[in-house]
DNA sequence: GATGAATGAGCCTTCATTCAT
DNA sequence: AATGAATGAAGGCTCATTCAT
């Protein structure tokens, strides 16, 4: 086993170690909210020693700006995949809607950790200077619809991309992530198949009868 | 001693005290969150003995919960002042979107504190009894209007009132909560009076269209 | 027991708390130098909780510059009650050669004490106000007494009170201080008692005949 | 591929190494104390990995004991060329006080290592069977100078070594090593240039009388 | 009811050292 | 010989909470 082994033992892999921290992070961070993460127990999760963590990422606010970073690069490209230059400009829109609300159900660490963030007003993100650079294509993808809707007349031309965006995410984003209030609040699953699918429902009328001229 | 004693009634002074505590609570808890925030903190804040905390309320998070209640009653006691029975229930409507935003501007603490009990998964709301109790008036309002948008035909008949409420509150609450992760990803300052102003428009004329016949 | 006590539960006392903080600092700090000390030993040798000392001191430096300034009012104080008056200048002096190795010799924290800030490059008194005010009578004795010698012609007229006392403390501290490393160098025990007696000895006749005029 | 090697020799290459090593140990334990001294910084400061560290040495406390014992070599092997032979007893006394000074102006790291150790009660060189013997030389030569003194009638015929070398080593020694807390204590900068000529005057001047016949 | 001293568990971080390659 | 990933045990400090008066 070990003379045929020309792999590196898993155990001294740097990269899959920051992985697993990664990972792990990204997991307890998303859980518990930055200051109720314990670095103790994200080292548990990933298997690794504590020290490593330190070692890697330098500390617990470095460690959550990566993961915070990297959750983004990776909204970004699935986004960037989207196929939507076969669509009119108007129906791209809604595969925008679309596509937010299934990464955001598929991700739901994604929100909880912006969640976090935004408590503490953007500490860790305004300190990092990629985070413009990584979410240049988000509006420029937003942009470039409007204008086309706009020759195409399939959209309003008085609209803001920034609003737009805006209300795109938060029709969704605030579903998910303050369900658990609200739910209570309503006296009703926000959480069920029926519930989920009868939001997107919502929310993609909801932009469609907005952006039409 | 006790029967000609000048001090204020104890009552009284019972009462100061807890508001106080309230007050310094609803401060700290706001703005750094449940695990952010240090007993000791809101102690000074509410210029108390730290034990006269435990004494009152029992614990950080019995505290947390008593704060919780109070941001809710108090948001729905404004919003049963609203006059709506004048206007046409699509405008009234537009007022309670009109609403739910100035009762955010006026009270950031209100939004800090549901996103840090949501980030916990509500677990203090879901263990108090009076929370659909304090709430039962706002969801009353919008299914009120919404038969009678119905009958007046100025309002589309297949709406939820459960959708159009979260949506209501998502379009106003993603933006002022989230503005410090927006400001930056965009490169705008989401959070100066002319953003505001546009944002507040945006968001009427989206319910607007969306709740047309 | 408990009804006749009018005294407050020792372990109440905040003085005596602190005095056994204090106390335990000292001791450790002396023994292990700042940065050997461990704040847990300390607490430990100080029966109390490791909080108190916080509480009380702040953080280990405060804690360090503390002790520090308690030893330097100490040995001042015993040096200010010497009466010197009454010798004339030459002898005056030299009980003040007496009475530092005394006091070193009984204090032997002190002079540990001292090294250890002087290996930090004196970080904690550099930053105490209270130190030269502490310190004021001790150079006021030796140039009271250089002027009073210089009237009785009894000590020579050129000298300078730093280069007097740094030399008198110099002759017996160093001694003690490195009487390790000097032990084994010259393979003698400097800390037996017949050394320690030839070592006031030379100290009193080196420092008598530099001092005669 | 060895046979060949246009690498340099291996053995240069771990002598430079070593000495690499040796030269960071002795610049950060001076520094820094030992018990303040970092491992880690010794490795990034000698430009080698931690490992090779422990590879040549063991251990810290084994490192901070050579570098010891190099450092007391040095001095000796210096001290060593002085020639004294040339000149009287009690000028060759003072020619020791003058290399003395010059050696700790122009090497304050030997001081700073040797406050260490003794923090320590000198617990490496007790271990060290080699200090003794580096030492030798030392008390040889004064010893050699006080008898040649009393022959020539140029120095007093009661003067122990051991208390003449602790003297000379103890006026320069404490001064510079105590000078940051002395500055602080008499409100002068010990270090200034005429204050450094001041104190070696007066060394000079302490020790000339107090060998004298 | 009110005070503030006290606590034990736990937090983030760093240490000297060793292992695997 | 050399690298650097990995470790376990602390280290200084802080937390929510309780005790004694």
């Amino acid at each position: 086993m070990a003379i045929m082994s020309p792999k590196k033992s898993p155990a001294r892999d740097r990269e899959a170690t920051k992985e697993r921290i990664y990972r792990a992070a990204g997991k307890i961070f998303a859980k518990c909210g930055f200051d109720g993460a314990r670095v103790d127990q994200i080292a548990i999760e990933a298997k690794v020693n504590k020290q490593m963590l330190y070692h890697y990422f330098g500390s617990k606010d470095e460690l959550f700006t990566a993961v915070l970073e990297s959750a983004y690069r990776s909204i970004r490209a699935q986004e960037a995949e989207l196929e939507l230059d076969s669509l009119s400009a108007d129906k791209a829109i809604l595969e925008l809607v679309d596509f937010t609300w299934r990464y955001y159900l598929a991700n739901p660490d994604f929100i909880r950790l912006l969640n976090s963030e935004n408590q503490m007003e953007a500490r860790h993100l305004k300190l990092s200077p990629r985070t413009h650079e990584i979410n240049k294509s988000h509006i420029a993808i937003t942009e470039r619809l409007l204008s086309r809707g706009k020759r195409e007349r399939s959209i309003r031309h008085d609209l803001d991309a920034v609003q737009l965006n805006v209300s795109i995410a938060a029709l969704g984003f605030f579903y998910l992530m303050n369900r658990h209030t609200l739910s209570t609040v309503f006296q009703r699953d926000l959480g069920s198949k029926q519930m989920l699918d009868e939001r997107l429902a919502a929310m993609k009328d909801t932009i469609a009868r907005w952006i039409r001229p």
